[in-house]
DNA sequence: AATTCATATGAACAGACGTTCATCTAAAGA
DNA sequence: TCTTTAGATGAACGTCTGTTCATATGAATT
């Protein structure tokens, strides 16, 4: 049992859930899994994380922050609505490749709380970057004059759909420029 | 304890089996939440089912056949590849918001994989429905001449996000029929 | 009434999991 | 060198879950 610096530690041991957690979901992960990663106890963790929960909430946290700021600083250096919301899209697709297993984490077993409202918060910000966009090239004259909560909710929607075929059926995954292709051409163009 | 029939007991397990998923998940729901649901012991469920997987796998082979059903029902009336798509857009999207426990299923030891060979045989049976009335209307000149396999990925996906967001979001739900227009106009219509 | 049959019961079992805490130990400080 | 500190250990604990199986019981038959 060697000494280490408590700050390493408790590194080792988020970087461990992460990775464990991807594999395994959040039900089919256990502590003890992920103080093996660690390379610590299992009572080791508890010096650090409250508990299980604490710590995955910690990280879907984390994750969706990082992705949050991502988008701003990819948005911040995009003019065009187009170009804008065609980004989004792709990014938002390519994030969620990597980390859909926070995205559906366990909402249900847990009764619908489970990080269930970081997971409001983060859906409520990604709502009002979208409408951003689209609002913006409405006043452009670039896009239609549409209901823009609602062709919000289809474009997170038509994003949570590639989410979920990742996880139940990955051999059929659409294709993310045709997809963000038809939401600009199909929902907000005005060459219709 | 009661005699009674063994087909109603048989039966009644299996509705309050479909009750408990429905609210708790695979998961979240223990053989003694279903038996007292059942008005049953819980040593009597295994009188007529193997173990708990195989009750939630009779479940989901059940609802998705029953699904199928419905969708061949419905379209065999249906001659406009237009109105079929719309149709079956709108079917899938009222049946998931029923049965979405039995799309998103996840156990411990196998995750989101939990029935997933009957969710692949049923995914690819729609895969050719749709792709069915996507070619019918490609030929009827109706359609664009486009990539029917990937048209198809864009639809299944789109239908999959509506199931995920009625976990994840259900406060933002897109509308079904704008949603069917968007796949129309957008992927499929001639008059771009 | 006694026996058989069909259905049911629920305590007990085995295993698993998250968590605790008495104990340990190496490093740092006096 | 001795004491303190900081970090760690892992067996034990309590709880829960799926499943088993010895036993029970009411209805039907003899």
């Amino acid at each position: 049992m060697n000494r280490r610096s408590s700050k390493d530690s408790r590194q080792n041991i988020i970087d461990a859930a992460q990775r464990v957690f991807l594999l395994h979901g959040y039900e089919g992960s256990t502590m003890r899994m992920i103080a093996e990663q660690a390379g610590i106890s299992v009572g080791g963790i508890y010096l650090y994380f409250k508990n299980k929960e604490e710590l995955c909430l910690l990280l879907i946290d984390e994750r969706l922050k990082e992705f949050s700021e991502k988008i701003d600083a990819a948005l911040k250096k995009i003019e065009d609505p187009i170009d804008a919301l065609r980004e989004y899209i792709l990014l938002s697709i390519e994030y969620a490749k990597k980390h859909n297993e926070f995205i559906i984490t366990q909402s249900r077993e847990k009764g619908f709380t489970f990080g269930i409202d970081i997971k409001r918060e983060f859906f409520k910000r990604q709502k009002e970057v979208i409408k951003g966009i689209i609002f913006k090239g409405i006043n452009k004259g670039i896009f239609v004059n549409c209901n823009i909560e609602e062709a919000t909710r289809v474009i997170m929607g038509v994003i949570r759909g590639f989410v979920l075929s990742l996880v139940v059926d990955p051999d059929n995954l659409f294709d993310a420029r045709q997809c963000s292709e038809l939401i600009l051409s199909g929902l907000l163009s005005r060459s219709n």
